[in-house]
DNA sequence: CAATAATCGAGACGGTACGTCACGTCTTCTT
DNA sequence: AAGAAGACGTGACGTACCGTCTCGATTATTG
């Protein structure tokens, strides 16, 4: 994503290819390995683009062809890192099929790639469109699977039938967020359990509570 | 805060007063005002000490000599920053004390200040002194508030007694943080309110719950 | 001149040719114009073979294929500019021979030729290739005509009999080379004039010494 | 000589200083010194301002502090390296006193030195300023002192009364440089001689010619 | 009142990374 | 096989800030 522009401007022959030495796909690939190893060993504060192509042992010069500064070549490297294993399961529980899912979440933000999400937050707190590139790649995809999984629990009953899907992930999720990134308290399993009996305790429809209160 | 130790030996005379010329508070504050003013124009990218000292009619090494380093400048002019108008009222029900205060804060994020909030954190990602400044200056003093407003729901009947208070706020304040910060949503005033009702709901007492849903 | 030399392996067929796409004498003489013309605007200081492909039309490979650097271009787009006009008359006197010569070579120096000459020069001084080329197509020709006609004015006793014509030649080549280069002073008709005079009444025999002193 | 001028504006005080910390004297010492060793070894094609302020142990932002670019840092060290030992002896005849010189000179011309000249003269054909500088601080010194040479010549007869003194210089320095540029022939001390006896016998009063003549 | 001492603004210092440019080579498809 | 196109690794360019330093000037306490 955001590459220089000018650069792609589609002039490709009746063959479907540009003329000229095609762009080296190894040369692609090992930027943004490199990328995302040095993110995750030293941080956004001394990544440097120079690093960079000397572990890809590529020139700077191919870095800047096709990407415009460093928060594009962020973006792009977080995006390519198919973060697998955060899909919803269907245990028949809402509150457990969340649970599940925000425990994969937080183990993510413990490990090393979590470093590179919170430094492309943190990049992107002055780069509008790398901010834009982690909610498009990053979480607007989770959210999708995320609205099938509620959708389940109101047609079970567990949820209120006109509950805000996007409120309620938001109070799932920011907690999460908030201590990732300020990191004054624990997100232990025990922690993510809890947060998901308060929040989606309170999104139950209100004849359940009645049933729950008796029991 | 975290001014450099070794030049404040403590060797002032008889009177409390050390000997030489004595430190300019009207550069200390100039520095402070031209740090802000910056962080809230440009945000952290951008923001260098050289600009800083230029702005602030004051030699570089003026900054150096009472700031170890950029985070401890940012710190302290946050903190300088008095964050006046963030107390917690008490009309009697917990949901009404919180959202006032909440969108008192939300008020500050969509305000310049908070690009100077969102510089921290993001400057914070790389620097964990940077990140407990901010704990320290400006979360745990509200809420050390909060736990007393809440303490007094929880008195009044309109919350568990054996709540977590620390799980609750990260609930009610995770979501703000987070859309603060990704910026996928937006920060209404309606939003706020449905925030408190689903969070506060669900760590009602669970005999209010029979008396919630007969009404 | 000063092709690469591997890939000129004679090869040809029967019929006198090598295989393959014959060269292009279109993207030769290109190139040739080309480098004249940049040099001849923005002497060798910028004069990079990007700009030379991008003005003719042609690849970058295409002149390194023919030339193997800058020198070689510059010497080989020099040479074939061929430097008409620069003959040297018979008029009975070597005084008015040379000095007739001398002037078409000032108002050469003195065109936008000139910039390319004393571009190549410049170059000269970092590459023995090219300094030998500018003698070897330049000057050397001319040399051989000049020969003859200081030859003609020994046979006239013009000139003393032994004259080293070598040092003849520099002592009145020298001096405008050396305005030409330094740009101290003047090259104006006026100056040949003298300095033949000078010169050649220097190299005169001394029996006419006599004669000279009694008119 | 052409320092970036902007920074010169001359904004001392009463005491004749400006602010600040004063320009280091050892930094442009080892600058000039590093430039000019760099230059004897590698001449001017392979001279990189990197080198210099490597060598220098320096940094980059110091050289171009001060020289706006390469060829004003060339002449500036050019300038520096006082070229001793070029005055001119009075032997009481011209040919002796000029011949002498003469060969002081090509000795310069042949040793390392001599590359920085070559290099001077090479950059000064794409920049005026520099072979500008050239023409100031090494051509016009020795000039003033040759004119003294040649006057003294000109008392004692030995030249005519009306000579072009320029012109007279142009044509004993012009074929040294020349063949110190082309070099297509030798700088040997016995063609200095005999350039000497040519040009200055060219310059010969009238009179003394008969006087010649019939020794 | 002089001496001492620490701070001040200013700005040069040795560095490091920046983003750009041209080098000379290469890899593609076309002629 | 040579052509145009254009990406490649390399390395110097000139710039911007870093954090440190060295100036003269200023402003306090100490003797």
């Amino acid at each position: 994503m955001r590459q220089k522009p000018s650069v792609h401007t589609d002039n490709r022959g009746r063959n479907g290819r540009s003329p000229g030495r095609p762009r080296s796909e190894g040369a692609r690939l090992a930027i943004l390995r490199s990328t995302l190893k040095i993110l995750g060993k030293h941080g956004f504060a001394d990544f440097t683009i120079e690093d960079v192509a000397a572990h890809a042992g590529v020139g700077k010069a191919t870095v800047y062809r096709w990407w415009s500064n460093k928060a594009a070549l962020i973006a792009d490297a977080f995006a390519s890192s198919t973060t697998r294993a955060l899909h919803f399961p269907d245990t028949g529980s809402v509150c457990s099929d969340m649970s599940q899912q925000m425990r994969q979440l937080v183990k993510i933000f413990r490990s090393r790639r979590g470093r590179i999400v919170s430094a492309m937050l943190a990049a992107g707190q002055s780069d509008r469109d790398l901010i834009a590139a982690f909610r498009e790649r990053f979480l607007k995809p989770r959210r999708q699977e995320a609205y099938a999984t509620l959708r389940r629990g109101i047609a079970r009953g567990e949820l209120r039938k006109d509950m805000d899907l996007d409120l309620l992930l938001d109070s799932l999720y920011g907690p999460i967020y908030m201590r990732f990134l300020i990191r004054h308290d624990k997100m232990t399993p025990d922690f993510i359990d809890r947060l998901c009996e308060l929040v989606l305790g309170g999104a139950k429809p209100y004849q359940r509570l009645r049933a729950a209160a008796k029991s």
